[in-house]
DNA sequence: TTCAGGCATTGATTCAGGTCAACTCTGCCC
DNA sequence: GGGCAGAGTTGACCTGAATCAATGCCTGAA
């Protein structure tokens, strides 16, 4: 079973190979990721020399890979999975500052520390380059540059939104808000919204107890707003309430 | 007296021209502004480049000159002054994310629609640039793309510390955490904290009511941690205890 | 099948910080 | 000086969410 408490990298980094397939600017070096990816700013050119540089890693569910406050050596672009970001208090209180998907960058920090730690909600696979490296690679490739700022700004935009919801909204707010967000993020039109994080990540990420998340669930449920699936899923029943709600109109 | 519910420009618009001082790195433009603005990444060149397209202009204290949700037509680079940055929700309820100084850039959304407001604290230089102008900017002058680069990385930074902050920390660990930042910022060893903005603009930015700041500031100061001064003013006299406090290790 | 451990839900109670209200202080205009 | 308005402080009380506690519900191991 993974140990949260350290922080390691599993499975088998390896070099990454081109292949046909992967040439394609909607594919990432070897693991098909989507138009947010590296690759959606880059030639084939620039591709084949970001795979000389990037290792493929694997990490396993539970795993924390950054850890916070520890050398910041790597650059990260995950290709699968899903990763949940955080920071903590000596005495333990933590607050998750995001959820990062396929395509998204991790580790930016200017500093040479991470600023945040980052454990793996599911199986991830991502590229892993040097930071070194990757200071070089933004020196020859522009592009990348440009998308890495284009990362960074919606990241910031994200990142008010959520001071917002800290800062001013009410607990049902707050879940509200969340629930719409994370449809947005899922991109199905049915309603149905993944929930691969566990109530206590949801707490973390809004600034509450996992009590309050679930007494506020079983309340939107009962309002008719939300219908409260098997295995971590939710179906949206009401959007127009819902986001009435959570844009806090009331 | 400035209205600060409407959205405009005031003073006296004009073309920058550069004179011999303003043509050192270490000044912008118009307005010597410090190395962390624009200019620390550009040469003369560029400079000159950049005062084409560049228009300075002075804001009023309490004149808001982003309007949140407004159309994104500009680009600011501060010059001189504080301002605020925030979002409100439709019942008025608002979140201050975050305060800007000299050398700071503004406006940096993806979208074509301001995601924050902003408002002059006092009287705040800037310089404006069109956002199309900006564009081909950052074409010709990769070295600005890696100084908003770095920027934007330092502003996550930032978030993410006030992210763990609102979601997080108690009242006390809150202002205690936000006299140290201040004082990080004004640079002063003699431990006095410039507070240019007003006891609703402390609890807005720090999740909290005015009474709740004030009952704090009161408490540090009973506790011996602070000692407040005439207008605007904070003497930190018991640093490490105030650090203790505001990292939760309490 | 049973048992253990993690996760989730629900109820009872507490408390940190919000709300409401009174008051002071300061600068400012007349 | 007097009066006024906005900012700040302090007190009394209230409430939304935290805390404490009990129970249910899965899943995997024995």
């Amino acid at each position: 079973m993974p140990d949260p408490t350290t922080c390691q990298f599993e499975g088998r980094p390896r070099r990454i190979v081109l292949t046909g397939a992967h040439r394609s600017p909607e594919y990432c070096l070897t693991c098909g990721v989507r138009s947010r990816s590296v690759c959606s700013a880059l030639d084939d050119g620039d591709i084949a020399r970001l795979a000389e540089t990037a290792v493929e890693t694997l990490v396993l569910p539970g795993r924390c890979f950054i850890e916070e406050g520890g050398p910041a050596t790597d650059f990260f672009n995950i290709t699968s999975g899903t990763v949940k970001l955080f920071k903590a208090l000596p005495d333990g209180r933590r607050q998750i500052t995001g959820f990062a998907g396929t395509g998204h960058f991790l580790g930016l920090a200017v500093s040479d520390h991470y600023a945040f730690g980052a454990e793996a909600l599911d199986t991830v696979r991502l590229c892993r380059f040097s930071r070194a490296r990757m200071r070089h690679l933004l020196d020859d490739f522009p592009r990348m540059e440009r998308r890495l700022l284009e990362e960074a700004s919606n990241e910031l935009v994200a990142a008010q939104n959520q001071m917002l919801l800290l800062g001013r909204k009410t607990a049902r707010e707050r879940v509200a808000s969340f629930l719409l967000d994370r449809m947005q993020d899922a991109l199905d039109p049915t309603g149905i919204v993944p929930l691969p994080m566990t109530r206590a990540d949801i707490a973390d990420y809004l600034g509450l107890t996992i009590e309050t998340v679930s007494r506020t669930l079983s309340w939107l449920r009962r309002e008719g707003m939300i219908a409260i699936g098997k295995g971590h899923a939710i179906r949206i029943a009401a959007m127009a309430r819902l986001e009435t709600l959570a844009s806090g109109d009331s």
